[in-house]
RNA sequence: GCGGACGUGGCGAAACGGUAGACGCAAGGGACUUAAAAUCCCUUGGGGGAAACCCUGUGCGGGUUCGAGUCCCGCCGUCCGCACCA
């Protein structure tokens, strides 16, 4: 039979059409089926797709295609992270207004999305620039500053000087803004912050109820937020050394054990005692200085000498009112960890080590290894960070650490000392003034997470909905004034935040006082803000009333799987995390963590190519030769030589992309959708490659010839299952739902390369059945195993060819569309075999094959396996020591 | 520095503690073609053998087990995350 080649340029537009005008994949919040929500992380809309994006499409859309053929009622929605700071960068370089620029790229993104026949609910799309949308984050942005979850504070950030806005860490290059390569100044500045830190310890004990999230990201999260429990402890000061009468420090520690160890006490360089000092020492002054001068960059970090400077300021020891300690403005204490003050004990601290060992301090052992001898243990310049017994402290003596940190605790926190006079450092207990004296120490939990500062100095970004009056303070934008827009007019030309410069926008009357005088806020909020939340607007998308609607979104949510990358595994996903918790605390949502699952696929690879001058080439623009073993490239056009280099990630910069227009018109989508699934474990890189296109645009014509090849087959097949069916037609019904079995489970795993791999192996199987009756008269039951062989192959690789298997599904003579047709049953009884083979291990070596009834009992089998000859042979007329027989897995003769 | 993951043919990879290398790619051989493409068939971890088969093999060294790619301990290597976090 001559059936023409599968043509994917004609017929994957044919389908996408027929779907679109259907409507089949618009969800229905009044759907009584059980629901299944799966999202791809929202795209931000930087231009045209590449094959490298394609991927967490194209396995989200497998798993949506296989959950409506499941049952469920699917949500699969798609939107736009569309604030940033892109847009503003194009508006400077091509003088094109942010909001064009972004709606232009949108069109792009979705035409490319369309052309790959990812199955969304368009009628659900959202984009976070559209004011629809950004006025419901301000709505919140309100609830949560009345619910106590927004607070304002100074705070350091990265200053460009020259762009005259905040940098975030990572577009500081080696202490110089990433654009204007002008050094980056500490400043402080008020900002907005939302209190995440209110939920350290929930986002921490939440993640165990995370089960269906990857481990490594469940890990991330756990380090990121950071607790470490430790002591409080406050140190009296010796009045007469401090600047301005001071007479306590506050300090963190998690070593409260080694305190007899200690040498001296540190200051960060921002810390207040160490300001106050510096008021009245200059030297000090200069020293902070030099402190603040140096960035945050990490290899600097890791250089960096330990710097002190003795500020003469005496500490004294809670234990010991005789020993005094030396205060030192340190360059290694953090501020905004802890209390930005330490006791130092170089013994144990490597870091502590080094700078004694600089400012010749000496060091005191009290931790002694186990291995060690207590007399003669020395510290020299490497310090001992783990347990042990204690030495050379006191009534500590002998305990372990861990005894050591309780008992230190326990007498502190009995032990009171006055309250401060002066406090130097952070506040710790307000509210306890009245009380008079203090306990010298508490146990305190300290997380490294921090506030989320959310205030940008841009123009592309939702508005903050405050307006401050100089009567009134800060004053929230009354809801029926929301949303606060953009204002359309804004230039560019030149540095900072447009908004500031707006001739009109900022300036508004008091909403509470009238005062005329006002002005808005003119930062604007992160972008992750948007993407916090974005998940929820889905389940009600055109809801002008309220963010969701409560029920609709209690329903959906959470999402069922989330999908996307590994970048994103701890801001994005701990910043959303927050939101659901503060929606719920505000009566938005009713549950506090939005992705039940999560899944994060990994990078696609491809080659590099560099001509001589080292200009990067695009893939189109090269041509491999092979001569054996060997490849080689040169540029298309000119015949050039071109390197070829190392496996990247695809991406701009490198201009190793393969756009998903070139390849959905040259292959098909399905061609690019079934290479991204097929090659590697989906949380692994995959690479692509020419061969790999081939490779799967060889096995889409494949398919084609064999289901219609097995659709004429099956043809006149009669329409009710025959009664009876021959060993041949029940070798193959066997194989048919052997696959079907496998498949089903490889796709609830996610492990579609092992899926791919199934039917791959069903295709051969199918194949060799063809071929096996080709020539003979064909029987009724053969040709209906044939038939339903045919379907069944077709409906195992819909979810992830999915214009295919319309294609084919038409062929066998369905008018119905195999995106809607349900998964197909499975026949379990053909999956039991009456016989199976175990295999037959002597000595845990395999030696030999057994054919027993399935239902054989222990003693049958063993006979069986002890009358084979390679058993006879070994065991030489002696009894084995021992027979192991796995049902249905192996047996295991110990000689 | 701290934390984690991984290491299997020429390559991408499979393998509930139970027959290591499924499936694909590449390579080689063959069929069909005037020829090419497409398609189909065969071979392909290493070593031995005419063959049946045998030996060996999952980074290295130990251990647990009837049985280890898989579990445990120690090395080596690669990758990732965090990082002066007291």
């Amino acid at each position: 039979m001559p059936t023409e080649r599968y043509n994917a340029a004609e017929a994957e537009p044919r389908w996408q059409k027929i779907w679109d005008e259907r409507g089949i994949f618009a969800a229905r919040n009044d759907d009584p089926r059980p629901k299944y929500y799966v999202l791809e992380m929202f795209p931000y809309p930087s231009g045209s797709l590449h094959v490298g994006h394609s991927r967490n499409y194209a396995i989200g859309d497998a798993i949506a295609r296989y959950r409506r053929a499941k049952g469920f009622n699917v949500l699969h929605p798609m939107g736009w992270d569309a604030f940033g700071l892109p847009a503003e960068n194009a508006a400077i370089e091509r003088k094109i207004h942010p909001r064009l620029w972004t709606e232009r790229n949108i069109a792009l993104m979705k035409a490319d999305l369309k052309a790959i026949g990812i199955s969304y609910d368009w009628s659900r799309e959202i984009a976070t620039c559209d004011p629809r949308y950004y006025k419901h984050q301000q709505k919140m942005f309100l609830d949560f500053l009345q619910a106590g979850l927004v607070e304002r504070r100074k705070s350091k950030v990265n200053w460009d000087p020259v762009e005259q806005t905040v940098l975030a860490n990572e577009q500081v290059i080696d202490g110089r803004g990433w654009r204007s390569g002008a050094l980056v100044e500490q400043r402080e500045l008020t900002q907005w912050f939302f209190k995440i830190t209110d939920y350290s310890q929930d986002l921490l004990d939440s993640l165990d109820r995370l089960d269906r999230w990857p481990e490594k990201v469940l890990l991330m999260q756990k380090n990121w937020i950071g607790r470490s429990e430790g002591l409080l402890i406050r140190f009296a000061l010796d009045e007469r050394s401090t600047p301005n009468g001071e007479n306590e420090l506050e300090i963190f520690t998690t070593r409260a054990d080694t305190l007899f160890g200690a040498r001296f006490m540190a200051l960060a360089p921002d810390h207040p005692l160490a300001l106050a000092a510096a008021q009245k020492n200059p030297k000090l002054a200069a020293f902070i200085a030099g402190c603040k001068r140096h960035g945050t960059a990490q290899e600097i970090i890791d250089k960096a000498e330990k710097l002190g400077f003795d500020t003469g300021i005496k500490a004294i020891h809670p234990f010991d009112p005789s020993w005094k300690l030396p205060v030192y403005v340190a360059n290694f204490i953090l501020m905004d960890y802890g209390t930005g003050a330490i006791f130092g004990c170089p013994a144990h601290d490597q870091r502590d080590l080094d700078f004694v060992n600089k400012y010749r301090l000496g060091n005191v052992p009290v931790v002694c290894p186990p291995s060690q001898d207590a007399k003669t243990f020395a510290i020299t310049d490497t310090a001992y960070e783990g347990d042990g017994r204690m030495i050379n402290s006191r009534f500590l003596d002998g305990m372990t650490s861990t005894e050591a940190k309780e008992e230190v605790a326990r007498r502190l926190e009995k032990a009171t000392r006055p309250l401060a006079k002066t406090q130097a450092g952070k506040a710790t207990a307000p509210g306890t003034a009245a009380a008079g004296d203090r306990p010298v120490a508490e146990r305190r939990v300290n997380y490294r997470l921090r506030d989320w500062g959310i205030s940008r100095q841009r123009y592309w970004g939702c508005p903050i909905p405050i307006i401050h009056c100089e009567a009134c303070g800060i004053v929230p934008v009354p809801e029926q004034d929301l949303p606060v827009t953009l204002p359309e007019d804004v230039s560019f030309d030149r540095p900072g935040n447009p908004l500031d410069h707006h001739p009109t926008w900022g300036k508004v009357a008091c909403p509470q006082c009238g005062n005329k005088n006002a002005r808005r806020e003119t930062d604007t909020m992160d972008t992750f803000v948007d993407s916090s939340w974005y998940f929820v607007r889905f389940t009600d998308p055109t809801n002008a009333a309220a963010p969701d609607d409560p029920r609709i979104a209690n329903a959906w949510m959470p999402v069922d799987i989330y999908i996307g990358g590994i970048e994103h595994a701890i801001l994005h996903l701990l910043y959303s995390r927050f939101f659901m918790r503060a929606m719920q605390k505000t009566g938005h949502v009713g549950c506090d963590e939005p992705f039940a699952g999560l899944f994060t696929q990994g990078m696609v690879l491809h080659e590099t190519y560099r001509k001589a001058d080292g200009d990067w080439i695009t893939p189109a623009e090269v041509k491999i030769t092979s001569e054996g073993e060997r490849r080689r490239a040169t540029l298309a056009a000119t015949g050039e030589a071109v390197e070829i280099g190392p496996l990247e990630k695809m991406s701009k910069s490198k201009r190793n992309t393969v756009g998903i227009v070139e390849i959905v018109q040259s292959y098909g989508a399905d061609t690019a959708r079934w290479l991204v699934l097929s090659d590697s474990p989906p949380d692994r890189e995959v690479i692509w490659t020419e061969q790999g296109v081939q490779g799967a645009a060889r096995f889409v014509q494949r398919l084609w010839r064999l289901v219609n090849e097995a659709g004429e087959i099956g043809g006149g097949a009669p329409a009710e299952r025959p009664a009876q069916f021959s060993s041949a037609a029940t070798a193959l019904r066997k194989a048919t739902h052997q696959a079907l079995a496998a498949v089903g489970d490889d796709v609830e795993k996610l492990h579609f390369n092992v899926c791919v791999a199934h039917i791959h192996e069903f295709a051969n199987a199918l194949t060799v059945a063809i071929g096996d009756i080709a020539a003979q008269e064909i029987a009724a039951d053969l040709r209906w195993a044939m038939r339903e062989a045919a379907d069944i192959l077709v409906q195992l690789f819909a979810p992830m060819m999915p214009h295919l298997a319309e294609e084919c599904w038409a062929a066998l003579g369905h008018d119905t569309l195999v995106a809607q047709a349900p998964w197909p049953a499975l026949q379990r009884e053909l999956l039991i075999e009456d016989t199976i083979t175990l295999p037959v291990q002597i000595n845990g070596k395999k030696r030999a094959e057994v054919a027993v009834p399935r239902d054989a009992g222990n003693a049958e089998i063993e006979a069986a396996v002890l009358s084979l000859d390679a058993v006879k042979k070994t065991l030489d007329g002696k009894t084995p020591k021992k027979v192991i027989i796995v049902p249905k897995r192996i047996v295991n003769v110990v000689a």
